[in-house]
DNA sequence: TCGTTGCGTTCAGTATATTTGACGACCGGC
DNA sequence: GCCGGTCGTCAAATATACTGAACGCAACGA
């Protein structure tokens, strides 16, 4: 948690100064200064006054990401990374589901999937998981996706998004397999 | 920046009360009953503490969205919303590339869309945008992707995942549309 | 060699966050 | 009614963040 060295970092890439920034964002370079060597740690208010002054949120501020030495951007079908449903918190019934990763969710701070359900696949209701949402696109087949207390069929070209903390469920009613792409952030599994 | 509630509404998401929580951050219930209240805005320091004992990360947590009152979780084709090339960034050559975008990303920490590119279509070099990641599968056609100084032609199944920072252009260089489903997080449009 | 300008840092004092300890409100059991 | 327990809030004392005025340093031009 280097606040300090994260703020300085990012101050030094607007190319501005401690009494630059102090003046925009209504704090003295003193604080600043303190801030940087981690000698004091800001209140949130003070924080958010330096972001708005930079401009950045705190999210974006919290949010910082390693990255690669040769980074990979793009990747082959069969470069990707092969979930398990079980541990996607799927149930029994989802057991033949394909979930195709892209890239190393660990390292990203956006999960997309390529996803296969079978006829008849059934995720059961699925386990709660962190704070943030998931969407998808259907790109062929049907799927009935319940979230919370609604139901609805989907079939290509329909979405969802919902808050991942809501239960859901994804079943293919169809005879066909059904293939999904959909995003989660942040990765949860 | 509603904190104080924001971290009431967590807290009790998760059935702690005040002391409880006091308890396993290593603070007083006191301080917790000023912060939600907003009558002190917690350091950077007894924030993340709180947040540990949650636990949850700052990020997730400053990256708060509203829910609908009658939450919306699905989505239908004529429901999603058209944004212009021009918005995202794209040049003239992607004057008819179709972007249609799954909800109102500016209420969600996730953006999906659903992108056509017509034959000869060229986004040319977007301009930076956010902190965040953007990562994408091409559902059918054929697309020339530069990331960086990186170029790569994605066929039907391929995908792409970098950081929206750095400079990136789509090309379709074949002579059929090619679709591609892309996520963002968080959304730059 | 100066004086000036701009940089980040330090220090004593002030404002504010946090602790300590107490309060009233609510609830279930007796 | 009257407990014991738990809840959130409030008031005074203490710890900490932040201010304002210094300092040392390096770069530049007269």
């Amino acid at each position: 948690m280097d606040i300090g060295g994260r703020l300085r970092a990012v101050r030094e890439s607007r190319g501005m100064s401690q009494r630059d920034l102090a003046g925009r964002a209504g704090l003295t370079s003193s604080a600043i200064s303190l801030i940087e060597q981690n000698k004091s740690s800001p209140s949130v208010a003070s924080l958010k006054r330096l972001l708005d002054a930079i401009p950045m949120n705190l999210s974006e501020f919290f949010s910082v990401v390693e990255q690669d030495v040769v980074p990979k951007y793009f990747y082959a079908p069969d470069e990707y990374i092969e979930l398990s449903p079980q541990d996607a918190g799927m149930g029994d019934g989802a057991a033949r589901v394909s979930l195709r990763q892209l890239g190393d969710a660990s390292r990203h701070a956006l999960q997309v999937l390529h996803e296969s359900y079978p006829p008849g696949a059934d995720t059961g209701p699925e386990l709660l998981s962190h704070d943030g949402e998931e969407a998808g696109i259907v790109v062929s087949g049907v799927i009935e996706v319940t979230v919370a207390d609604q139901v609805r069929v989907l079939n290509p070209g329909d979405g969802y998004l919902f808050n991942s903390q809501l239960p859901h469920r994804f079943r293919n009613i169809g005879d066909v397999p059904c293939v999904v792409i959909s995003a989660c952030t942040p990765p949860t599994f």
